[in-house]
RNA sequence: GCCCCCAUCGUCUAGCGGCCUAGGACACCGCCCUUUCACGGCGGCGGCACGGGUUCGAAUCCCGUUGGGGGUACCA
């Protein structure tokens, strides 16, 4: 760990000079309007700050991204902090994913959790300390309450006063005498801590959607602190992106409504000092599941996870999560990260929410399957192999050999790396270990055991076993000898050697079977 | 209920007042290539939600309607 920031004292310690601090407010009492905030000179600092709850969600990733790319655009400064302040739901397994998803991404971050920094630590769990004195000095300003009200007690004034009872808090606890907070302690209620909302219209100017305005009053007060003293997600949020200096918070349109509360701490903070100015704020646009939902964690197709089991290579998935409210071009689909870095711009993001398309997804990753180097293709499919039990743990040199000789029969048939090992698993195994699939039965020819013959026939005599002489002789024995259509002819020595209707090129894969291994299953084939 | 966001082919999008008879990609359907399956090539299908304005001119700007989404927690 390097400098640990001892309080709040050390607030915007990584603001950079440059930005331009139009007014600093020095009366207490008055809340500024018009904050300090960011503009085009600023050096750019970004923050991804998930919850580490459950699974990688790929709409996360996708907020993820944008904001990387923003940073390499910008040649600013990624930020990685989690927010596990909900001790009931965050998990350690979850926060491992979390870094396995970035690192497997290839999503990097300059100061964070792993790798630390200049606002050390960045997991909230571990500043409690630093939130506790933002709170006392928040308090003292006045610019949060006690509020002892129960949510009974809200819903039955609004009742009472003729209003619909699902209004919202309605900011009683504001001006307590001291005898009413005198009785409610007396009752042994614990308060929660509010932040007083201004009485004004809240104005702010999204990144992706332009000027955006809540009315006044239409924002109850706010629940920063819990009874308990735990601070939540509405202080610390806010309280570390103006530790952390962070100028663009590009985030989920979830987060969208809890903008006008986020402005409002932050006047607060500038007032107390904390904060030296209001970043901007970009909401990207949610990530549709099926029908007209948002892609929940409950949808398989969210987890990110299971597109890298089935398949998915980085390449892929960062191009087909990008075009999720972003394109490169007028007529591009398939571009490389280098490319999304360089032209990323947070101001290009569309507003609409996307659906996620497997299918183009699948499509998208399948291009950048045939754009791998074929010996970084190769690599990439061991571990595919492994999980399929074709391959051990190391390999051995006929594996070595056969994977060398497949991998380029199969790098433009597949999308997903994990068809792979069905493709080829009848290269890796045994003579006696080829089952026929019941589909590869049907539609072979009538005279079934006398093509077999004649192939073998042909394939006998051959000495040199290299796919053109295997295919002349298979050719002139079937095709012409025979009479036969080319799918006729071919099909029973492909069921006979693979076991299967489908597989990569016939001729090629009776070269890496070899001579022997290629008979041996034509004549098993004959005798089943 | 109240608040906020969104609205171009089935889907992702290009379009930022005239280059639009609306372009590309995925999907789908043909054809070609071909030992199967793919890849690749060619072609087809298909869209500016609706109604008012503004303008010489609107997919593009404004208003409204409708539709969809989100928020309204001592979750994030």
């Amino acid at each position: 760990m390097s400098r640990q920031c001892p309080s709040v004292g050390c607030a915007g310690g990584g603001v950079p000079a440059r930005a331009k601090l139009v007014s600093i407010m020095t009366n207490a009492s008055a809340l500024p309007a018009d904050l300090p905030t960011v503009d085009a000179e600023t050096p750019v600092r970004v923050r991804f700050c998930p919850s580490p709850t459950g699974t990688p969600h790929v709409g996360l990733i996708r907020t993820a991204l944008f904001n990387w790319a923003y940073a390499r655009h910008t040649g600013g400064t990624m930020v990685f902090r989690i927010e596990d302040t909900d001790a009931a739901r965050d998990s350690e397994e979850s926060y491992q994913q979390l870094l396995e998803a970035m690192k497997w991404l290839g999503i990097t971050w300059d100061e964070g959790v792993e790798v630390g920094g200049p606002h050390e630590p960045y997991r909230q769990s571990q500043r409690a300390d630093i939130y506790q004195d933002v709170i006392s000095k928040l308090k003292e300003a006045g610019h949060i309450y006690e509020s002892y009200s129960t949510p009974e007690e809200v819903e039955s004034r609004h009742k009472a006063a003729d209003r619909d009872a699902k209004l919202g808090y309605d900011n009683f606890d504001r001006d307590l005498t001291e005898e009413q907070v005198a009785a409610f302690k007396a009752e042994g209620r614990e308060p929660v801590l509010r932040v007083r909302m201004p009485d004004e219209d809240l104005t702010f100017n999204d990144l992706v959607r332009g000027e955006i305005t809540f009315k006044a009053g239409t924002v109850p007060d706010f629940v920063v602190v819990r009874a308990n003293g735990k601070p939540l997600y509405t202080l610390v949020n806010p309280v570390d992106d103006a530790l952390m200096g962070i100028t663009h918070v590009l985030r989920g349109e979830d987060l969208l409504s809890s903008t006008p509360r986020q402005i409002a701490l932050y006047r607060a903070l500038v007032d107390i000092g904390v904060a030296r100015y209001m970043p901007l704020f970009g909401h990207l646009p949610y990530v549709m599941g099926q029908g007209n939902k948002k892609l929940s964690k409950r949808d398989p197709e969210s987890n990110l996870f299971l597109h890298r089991e089935r398949g998915f290579i980085r390449e892929g998935l960062l191009n087909y999560l990008s075009l999720l409210g972003w394109s490169l071009s007028a007529d591009e689909d398939i571009f490389t990260v280098d490319q999304l870095v360089e032209n990323f711009d947070i101001h290009d993001v569309l507003s609409n929410p996307a659906r996620f398309d497997l299918k183009k997804a699948e499509a998208i990753n399948g291009t950048h399957v045939r754009l791998l180097e074929p010996g970084d293709f190769r690599l990439r499919l061991v571990p595919y192999l492994q999980h399929a039990s074709l391959i051990g743990e190391t390999l051995t040199e006929r594996d070595h050999m056969v994977l060398a000789e497949a991998a380029p029969l199969i790098q433009e048939r597949i999308t997903l790396l994990g068809e792979a090992p069905d493709m080829i698993a009848f290269l890796f195994k045994k003579d006696d270990e080829i089952d026929i699939a019941d589909d590869a039965r049907k539609g072979l020819p009538e005279n079934l055991a006398e093509v077999l013959d004649a192939a073998l026939a042909a394939l006998e005599p051959i000495e040199e076993w290299t796919a053109e002489n295997i295919q002349t002789a298979l050719r002139t024995a079937l095709v012409e000898e025979l009479g036969l259509k080319p799918r006729l002819a071919f099909g029973p020595v492909r069921t006979a050697v693979s076991g299967r209707r489908i597989s990569p090129p016939l001729f090629e894969s009776m070269v890496i079977l070899g001579k022997n291994s290629s008979l041996a299953r034509i004549k098993a084939f004959q005798n089943a």
